[in-house]
DNA sequence: TTGTATGCGTTATCAT
DNA sequence: ATGATAACGCATACAA
């Protein structure tokens, strides 16, 4: 019996089938010698892998666990296994990262994580991207579509813009946004948006209401200490995230100002870990485990001509950390 | 000039070394080429791969996304990838991902999430590690020390104990346990030490003050809901993990009973994005970025005769959702 | 210091 | 249906 005959058995052929008798042979073997087949030397040999890359800023934060949640579940269905980078927040990192998966010759990359105002950082990240699908690889982005490559958009602007008008109808007029940093294309477009609804519903925010602010926890709360420190007076706060809107209710509250009642506070997002908390946060829901799966599902199907775009809208959450001013 | 030549200029060689000119010629075609080393090449040649495996329960969880997070800083301190599973709570899936891991041939394999109490699963793990360790990887565990290798043990009975004691020292002498699963080791460990503690304070908790219910969120919000409704009059709660706790305050809530004026709730893990829940959530502080980082070091250590075990304790936090009965 | 040749474990091609 | 063998891309032992 020859290596190629025990190769079919084991891993099976397309075109060639073997007989029972000796197959049952080869298994038992196998599993007496406790055989494991080599997937390196498979890949080698099938010139694919069965690896999937997945980039985030930082897996402990429960946006992009979400997102690796909803890769992992697409990559499994799809027989592939998820190899993680974490940039930790440094943006400058990721196109090593994906020299790295094009060294392991993934099938395919997921860049999760909004991109930055940097054409520089952009740029190279675009040539890195270009040489993995050059080696054969696919890539799907999660943020913003600048990158020519299929992305899934997560619709910023007209979620924040809907939750503007929700706010508005719940009677605020004064508000105050914590942006998050400058460069931050996500951030940037949540503050717009919400800006802009703001300036179309005739109750525009005053420029010194926005405050400049790191787009975690800790940002949200020094932002927000700023904002009602030295800012103008607002009846609610929107943090463009929704780690940003817990640390400004914990600010308010070192502040002595009760949220909702002195201040409301909205955030982005969704977090499912955060829905418990108190006040209950109104947000903007983003399906982030489908996002996961719509990214993985963009990066293995059929190669388009064009970059594709999916597009993902969020949903207005009123909850109880905005029920409106004067309550 | 030669293809020997050639991989040494550019991925080193221990042995040998290349005179420059010839050096930057290869580099600068390399370069040229956009040429990138395969490392499933590399990996058969050099008998060893790059890759490190992580398996954990549910990886939007945050207990396990802050250990991911602790085991990629790590093994990129090792120039290693990580591969992730994540067995999306079906403990019977972890025995395939590791035999899955051992095909790629991962230099280690990290077990993340504690044991059930089932002999069959775990002869079944057991088997499924030695099996790997036999192909040349390495194993370490994270929770109990019952699958034969390297385990980073983290000291539930202890932590929940003091725990205990700190609560009792608040003045509290009604105890409730929302308790986990029963087969759920971790979670036996943390309610065993928690009862062991009270009885040997002389102020046993009542049998039907233990609530059997699931380790997640909607599991400590059911078994909340339960106690409150059908359980003996209690003053505190202790919920197994923190996530169950918030559960269990959301719980309290929707009956109308205020935390902690009527009845007070404790958590245990300190999970980084729950620490702005209201009232701020008294729990056993478990460093779960050191806990990644300690399992992946021990993995990747030289090879012992006995299996290591690594312990880590926690520390109690006292915070408002505990201030004392009667308050 | 450089080049040549062999092997790593598997699949696929081509005979048989 | 099965067997022999070349190829995958790289590292290394050995020869020069």
């Amino acid at each position: 019996m020859s290596l190629a005959t025990a190769s079919r058995a084991i891993n099976g052929s397309a075109t060639r089938t073997v007989r029972a008798d000796l197959r049952d042979r080869v298994l038992e073997a196998a599993e007496r010698l406790r055989y494991s087949p080599d997937a390196n030397a498979q890949a080698m040999a099938r010139g694919r892998t069965t690896s999937l890359g997945l980039i985030v800023h930082d897996i402990a934060d429960p946006y992009f666990s979400s997102i690796a949640s909803g890769v992992t579940l697409a990559a499994e269905r799809a027989s592939l296994v998820v190899t993680l980078a974490s940039t930790q927040h440094d943006p400058s990192r990721e196109p090593a990262f994906v020299e790295l998966l094009r060294r392991q010759r993934a099938r395919a990359v997921i860049v999760a994580g909004g991109r930055r105002d940097d054409d520089a950082l952009n740029a190279e990240m675009r040539a890195a991207l270009e040489d993995f699908e050059r080696s054969g690889g696919s890539v799907a982005v999660i943020g913003q579509p600048l990158l020519d490559v299929d992305t899934v958009v997560i619709a910023n602007r007209s979620g924040s813009a809907a939750l503007a008008r929700a706010l508005h109808g719940r009677g605020y007029r004064r508000f105050g946004v914590l942006a998050g940093p400058v460069d931050h294309l996500t951030a940037r477009d949540r503050r717009e948006g919400f800006a802009e609804a703001l300036a179309e519903l005739g109750c525009p925010a005053a420029p010194d209401a926005f405050v400049t602010c790191g787009f975690t926890r800790d940002g949200g709360y020094e932002g927000m200490t700023r904002l009602l420190k030295d800012g103008p007076d607002v009846e609610v706060v929107f943090a463009v995230n929704d780690v940003m809107a817990v640390g400004a209710i914990a600010a308010a509250r070192d502040l002595a100002r009760s949220v909702p009642h002195d201040v409301g506070v909205a955030g982005f997002d969704d977090i499912t870990t955060l829905r418990d908390v108190t006040p209950a946060l109104t947000t903007v829901r983003i399906p982030l485990v489908d996002v996961g799966i719509a990214a993985t599902e963009l990066a293995l199907a059929r190669p388009a001509d064009e970059p594709r775009l999916v597009h993902v809208e969020g949903s207005v959450v009123l909850r109880e950390s905005t029920p409106g001013p004067h309550t």
